[in-house]
DNA sequence: CGCCGGTTTGAGTCCATTCAAGAGGAGTGG
DNA sequence: CCACTCCTCTTGAATGGACTCAAACCGGCG
């Protein structure tokens, strides 16, 4: 790729990895402008009911999507690494739905919403690329449903453990058996429905059944299929290559 | 609108809700072969699984979306009504991760995927418009996966009467105070996570409040306000115009 | 060394489930 | 027109998974 130095190769290698795009598409994605910034685990990118006025792409580190109830409670939607354009949505709609959040120290480049929208018109290739991103996207929030509505605690957990694992390996963060582990038990909870307190018996037990090992922010998968199984996962709804 | 006749004009009807397309935008879209079915209660339209061909628009009636648990537990994940592009996401991925289901009676026409393809390709604003609806059906989706997360029975249950009826009221279906109500607590509980058991004694408590009122497929809102309060409903994630 | 964020533990409570069984209503066929 | 069936709604009682509300523990860091 012999484009000038970018850093919005890793966005690249993800939609690579999903859709094929042309050397003139690759390096118009490459050429567009954005504005860098280093972010504090945290750290909030977008929030819910803001004007939405750019695209955020994860450049290192991890993020996540949230909304809260009227009473306060956080439901975590989705979380984001490496590669991954975090709130695309909001280059179609005025107002942003939920918020994103830094969920460790984070590089990302910010990207115009109307030179996303630009490039899509001129190239229809790519739109659908953007387009299918969404759709993926979209998948996966609804097995998240599925998960949260119709999975118990330790169902919920080892899935949610199997999808960040195999989406480290995707992105090349990390490879078997070990991985990043950028949540707090209470984000765990928040993500799935459950309390924090409920998290930590789950995952003890998970732990206690040899399918698992955590150490600081770092998790080891002791049993691979164990964990898919106690999960009821299949990786199908990601869409992978 | 002087083109020939189509039956494909609530889907019009619908992408023009939410985006403005030019004149030819629209000839070309009512323009796009379709077949047309008429499907039975309980028929289904795409399987989980299968291989993805066409995309599906609701002429009338109602259908879903779902999925199931590997030990069949099925998760409803949408609920779609007249003019709705129900599997839009097949345009875009190969095999189908979710089933969609005719939740009443209702006539369908079936667009070739790669006809959807095309079309995006020529017209960077239809592209843009039919990504925009992908984008607002993830925000609907998010929006559930708060609601089964993190409300209570009763604040669900209230949530998705109030949605269902702004939806109803946009499409030009019904209007306040009297809704189709196309689905049985069976599927209500499927949808937000709950046992039909449990679905009847909370609907009871809504009635007994004053809050609604229903009569075979059909409910009444006698206190808009009350039902929007008891679901911590607020539109802005339905992103209407 | 003491604070702080995160994890762990305990005991009591509750919302929702489970498992039946019964009632109502609409359609069908004799 | 009645008997029969199927589907949906309703009700009851017992059970349980997850929650609440603390309090204690632990490791890292200033």
């Amino acid at each position: 790729m012999h484009s000038p130095q970018s850093r919005l190769a890793p966005m690249l290698q993800k939609l690579a990895s999903q859709s094929t795009l042309a050397e003139d598409e690759t390096e118009a994605l490459l050429a567009l402008p954005y504005s860098l910034a280093h972010l504090k685990r945290g750290e909030f990118i977008v929030r819910e009911g803001a004007r939405a006025t750019h695209c955020c792409v994860l450049l290192s580190g991890f993020a996540h999507r949230s909304k809260v109830t009227g009473e306060g409670d956080r439901q975590i939607l989705s979380v984001h690494l490496r590669g991954d354009l975090v709130d695309l949505q909001n280059s179609n709609i005025e107002i942003a739905d939920h918020s994103v959040e830094a969920l460790t120290d984070a590089d990302v480049a910010f990207i115009a919403r109307q030179d996303i929208i630009d490039i899509a018109a001129r190239y229809p290739n790519v739109a659908r690329a953007l387009w299918k991103e969404t759709v993926i996207d979209g998948s996966i929030t609804r097995e998240w449903l599925l998960n949260v509505g119709h999975r118990d605690a330790r169902q919920r957990i080892s899935h949610l453990l199997c999808e960040l694992a195999l989406r480290q390996e995707a992105a090349g963060i990390c490879s078997e058996p070990q991985y990043e582990w950028p949540m707090i038990q209470e984000q765990i909870g928040d993500a799935m429905g459950l309390t924090s307190v409920h998290v930590n018996r789950t995952m003890q037990g998970l732990r206690a059944e040899g399918l698992l090992r955590t150490t600081g922010r770092k998790m080891t998968i002791l049993n691979w299929l164990g964990l898919q199984s106690a999960g009821d996962f299949s990786p199908a709804y990601l869409h992978m290559a």
